[in-house]
DNA sequence: TACAGTTTTGAACAACTGGTAGAAAGATAC
DNA sequence: GTATCTTTCTACCAGTTGTTCAAAACTGTA
């Protein structure tokens, strides 16, 4: 048998990159944000609630005094997420500007979540077959209602002629939201571009394309 | 409730969507393969070589005598999508296709992996930290000179003239790279679209974009 | 038939999992 | 000081994890 350096059986000491379990004062949400992070790079089930307590400078059993369980902290992160994006969209939605604005502000918005709510984010859109109960069902009916808001918009401006029917309503949504949720897996805040910028860089190619008009001739 | 032969009287409680356990022959590749969606579906971490044994209707043990661990199997989950992703993609680079062209053909061929290879796919973009040693290093590298691609095809359509100078290839490229990966989270093949026919909306986005052009008044 | 090679089994293992109980410690107010 | 309430620690449980390995079952073929 080859001895081979990636299988070297670890007693699994430390999985690279966790802190040094600098001591804060131990809290539901403190817990909540330190899981979402362990939550984003290692996954729900890889992530036990001893790497969880260790990065807080605590003990498994201190977290039982703030959290019911390990499901419970899952819930929590996406709950962060819903409160974080649903207010803001429903009141571009409602708002009395143009489709192509409103639009416009939609992808700022929901690219800013994803920029600011990184790790929460990226849990959000991995982890949903962790949660169970009638609270993995609501999850999924307010996702759908969040993606509702930017069809409604697409279709809105389909109706007055500003955008174009050739893109179906639900696809071009899928698509946006796409672009913008994929920040979360490569976007870092000391990057060239402000989060703000790259949402200005994906309206413009979302809105005008990024062919340059053909000249004009006469 | 249906009596199912195959599952008779296990002592393991069925978790839910797993299949009754067809006996196939084992095989390094049909161990992949129903890996590949069980990673996908519940995460590697959360993903045991019980589960993975049961739904091939073979047990623990016998896995190993095709394959050296699990991150073997994820190894192999890693390949198989670069395989099937690269070289496609280095021709259309490689072609003598206006950039506009090349582009569309680039954004149709990613967007054609994402559907097919889907459960592959969710893994390779989620499942990178359990990866270790310099294979880790490899994908890394490999992904990158993927993305390489989509931003040199616009590089030379912006230096053409082509396309707008006004949104950086890097962020286009994530763009609409994030665009395309997305697929694998929402796309099944029985829907009102064909993957074709998505990846054709995406272009036609991204190319000339939403907004219909503005009436020439005179 | 017998034999060799391939494949699978089933048990064993040490380490680790989420979760619990109660003692211990820390606060706070009197 | 005492009393009370809040918070954290230690130790433990029962179940599961990835991995190993000798024995068994299967395969083809001479």
């Amino acid at each position: 048998m080859v001895a081979d350096e990636s299988s070297a059986r670890s007693p699994q000491k430390n999985t690279g990159r966790s802190k040094p379990a600098r001591r804060v004062r131990l809290s539901q949400k403190a817990i909540v944000a330190a899981a979402a992070e362990l939550f984003a790079r290692n996954g729900f089930g890889a992530t036990s609630l001893d790497e969880i307590a260790e990065r807080l400078g605590a003990t498994k059993g201190a977290l039982y005094y703030h959290i019911k369980n390990k499901e419970d902290i899952l819930r929590h992160i996406y709950l962060t997420v819903l409160t974080a994006s649903e207010e803001p969209l429903a009141e571009i939605a409602a708002s009395s500007a143009s489709p192509a604005e409103k639009l416009g502000r939609a992808i700022i918005h929901h690219a800013t979540v994803a920029a600011n709510r990184s790790p929460a984010m990226t849990v959000f859109y991995r982890e949903h077959p962790h949660l169970t109960g009638p609270f993995a069902r609501e999850i999924v009916v307010r996702k759908k209602v969040y993606e509702r808001y930017f069809e409604q918009i697409i279709e809105e401006g389909q109706a007055a002629g500003v955008f174009t029917r050739e893109i179906d309503a639900k696809i071009a949504t899928f698509g946006l939201l796409g672009m913008c949720n994929w920040l979360s897996q490569w976007y870092q805040p000391g990057g060239p571009y402000t989060h703000q910028q790259i949402a200005a860089m994906f309206v413009r190619m979302v809105e005008q394309g990024m062919l340059t008009p053909p000249a004009i001739t006469e």
